[in-house]
DNA sequence: ATCACCGCGGAAAGCGCTTTCCAGCAGGCC
DNA sequence: GGCCTGCTGGAAAGCGCTTTCCGCGGTGAT
């Protein structure tokens, strides 16, 4: 006989207490599921559990009756405004649904995200949500293309936020598009000579962005040639070191796309310190706009992405395990024009150049 | 003889493949753990482990071992940047510890954070961080308690950031010194009338910085009936309310403080829309210094909080398990003055007067 | 009355692991 | 050579639940 020192009360305590033997318990305590307890047997039931102040054991749950309520979240960093927003739409659905959150952050470092995942799986998550940009990296796509498929064969579903080249549910913000339209844009408001400050190619989603902004362009006339662009990391740095990298090379641009709002922030305080006028010097967008854009002065233009919608429609397809083969939903990408843009005047002299 | 239709592989399947028993794939695929297995016999078992794509059942596990690796965090909104920066910096220690994190977002409902709690609990987590004001409410607080004190009881930890009134590790922003150190510099700068958006005073951190400031201000030698309490709800639209409230009032203050940066922004929308020019029409202060802060023209004055160390502390005072008592750890508010605080003008005149 | 059937509660078989206990075997010692 | 020690691998007992399979008593149909 084992003895319970004062572990948390087990069902076989309740049971006890109850008078009633462990399977009673266990239907009384969920309802809804299997079979029925007559009402008073299930009042008693319920009493003795919360005398004991039963708390279920989740793994023995999971581990008997295969069900596990939680789902996995794979972001960038959460103090980025873009994957909070998705964050929060994803664990809207997740909370309605009665799922658990797990959270990892990356960092973006692909071998942090298939450990993740891994980690998801040995907790057998019912979904996961993979967001951020997907990386052009071969040994990363099939390692992680296997890890999803033995995950998916254990019946869980997954869905990605951006293109990553693999097959699953994808959320798919209108990258190309919403880059098109900016580099339309500036091209209308006078602009000939463009930089950009673009992260990493090894990014599907810059390269996507970068794509359809130069190829935009240059459907207007506009010289590939005219086009600067500037790979830099992907982060708030990257966009500082970008802007210094811009001005001290003399750069002629008129305008500067930012791959990212948070880019743009660090573009903008770069550009700031070193005395450049947003927009008389120099024209500004970024992508995705964060909520931060529109407070600052000039408010920032930039492509609007409904965050939240995308990750509440990330977690659906994850979650909805529907026989059909994978969905791709677009996310549709506005170009919000503010302040920091304005038609290039023949005056304005190209920001930072020497001569 | 069951038959195993497709699921993931098992210890056993391993443990077949591989021609040894149960007990040694275990000890072979947990190093450090235990006992050690001949080095051949192990790498043959991690190679059928390997073969079988063996991902281990966290759920098992955690039932057979009582080894959990997971913890808990509660708090508001995660796009909110103060709960992000926490988040941020309690999920890099339970990173490093090799512990995922769950996260549950209450949105300022006591039941939510509760059932949360509750939740946690049945996953037997190793920790729980609770972030966010607690409730000035005695059923709220007796629940929580129990709630608390049972993880407890079952080993677990836990930490709160700001304080809850009850037992347990505490991260104490220095809400009423940094609330005061406001207070004493808008008196120096000339301030004798003044606004204080303010949250509902259930919320204990609401209460601290109000009353802190009011404290000083009085200290001051400022009457306390030359303050304007308005009490609005904790969030961005709070803010604004408080604002609008403040300006249709008539209000004679001539420095405004809020009780959160998030309150600050919305405050300052609506200073803006209805063309109050800040600081010559009225002074403003913020509390958290959330990054956007410092971006804003002007730059908003605040009280800064080292968010991200609050966050990594609260985790690793929720994890360590020692053995002495509750610990309080203080997080220094500093008062950073920027270009939205201004000496008073005797020219100026009081922002929305209508005389 | 008889029988099939339904509603309900209990016994027991796992779910996939960890860990204790035990057995076998080699080597070192008296 | 006998015996104890040290090392390794295996058998099996759970961990705390869910769920299948039974059995029992009471009803409606025949």
């Amino acid at each position: 006989m084992r003895i319970r020192r004062d572990g948390p009360a087990t069902l076989a305590d309740v049971a006890r207490a109850a008078g009633v033997s462990l399977a009673t318990a266990s239907r009384a305590l969920n309802p809804g599921g299997q079979r029925a307890v007559r009402v008073e047997l299930r009042e008693r039931i319920l009493r003795a559990a919360d005398d004991l102040r039963y708390v279920p054991n989740a793994h023995a749950r999971a581990l008997a009756g295969g069900t596990t309520t939680t789902v996995g979240l794979v972001l960038h960093d959460i103090t980025d405004p873009y994957f909070a927003g998705i964050a929060r739409g994803a664990m809207a659905v997740a909370g309605d649904r009665g799922a658990l959150v797990m959270v990892g952050s990356t960092f973006r470092s692909p071998e942090r995200e298939l450990e993740f995942v891994r980690t998801f799986r040995a907790q057998r998550v019912d979904a996961v949500v993979l967001t951020g940009s997907g990386f052009e990296d071969d040994g990363y796509r099939e390692a992680m293309g296997e890890e999803l498929a033995g995950h998916r064969r254990a019946g869980g579903g997954y869905a990605f936020v951006s293109e990553h080249d693999l097959p699953g549910h994808v959320v798919l913000p209108g990258n190309g598009e919403g880059a098109a339209a900016v580099g339309r844009a500036l091209v209308e408001l006078g602009h000939r000579r463009l930089a950009v400050a673009g992260g990493p190619s090894s990014l599907t989603t810059v390269r996507h962005r970068i794509g359809g902004f130069v190829r935009a362009v240059e459907a207007c006339g506009v010289p590939s040639a005219a086009i600067e662009v500037v790979d830099r990391p992907f982060s708030e740095d990257g966009g500082r070191a970008a802007a210094r990298e811009l001005l001290d090379g003399g750069s002629g641009a008129t305008a500067l796309f930012c791959v990212s709002d948070v880019m743009a922030l660090g573009a903008l305080e770069e550009l700031a310190a070193r005395g450049v006028t947003v927009p008389d010097d120099l024209s500004v967008v970024g992508f995705n706009d964060i909520p931060t854009m529109r407070r600052l002065s000039p408010p920032v233009s930039t492509v609007r992405l409904d965050l939240e919608a995308m990750g509440r429609t990330a977690m659906e397809l994850a979650l909805d395990r529907d026989a059909g083969g994978f969905r791709t939903v677009p996310a549709p990408a506005e170009l919000v024009l503010r302040a920091s843009t304005a038609r290039v005047d023949a005056a304005a002299r190209p920001a930072g150049g020497r001569g």
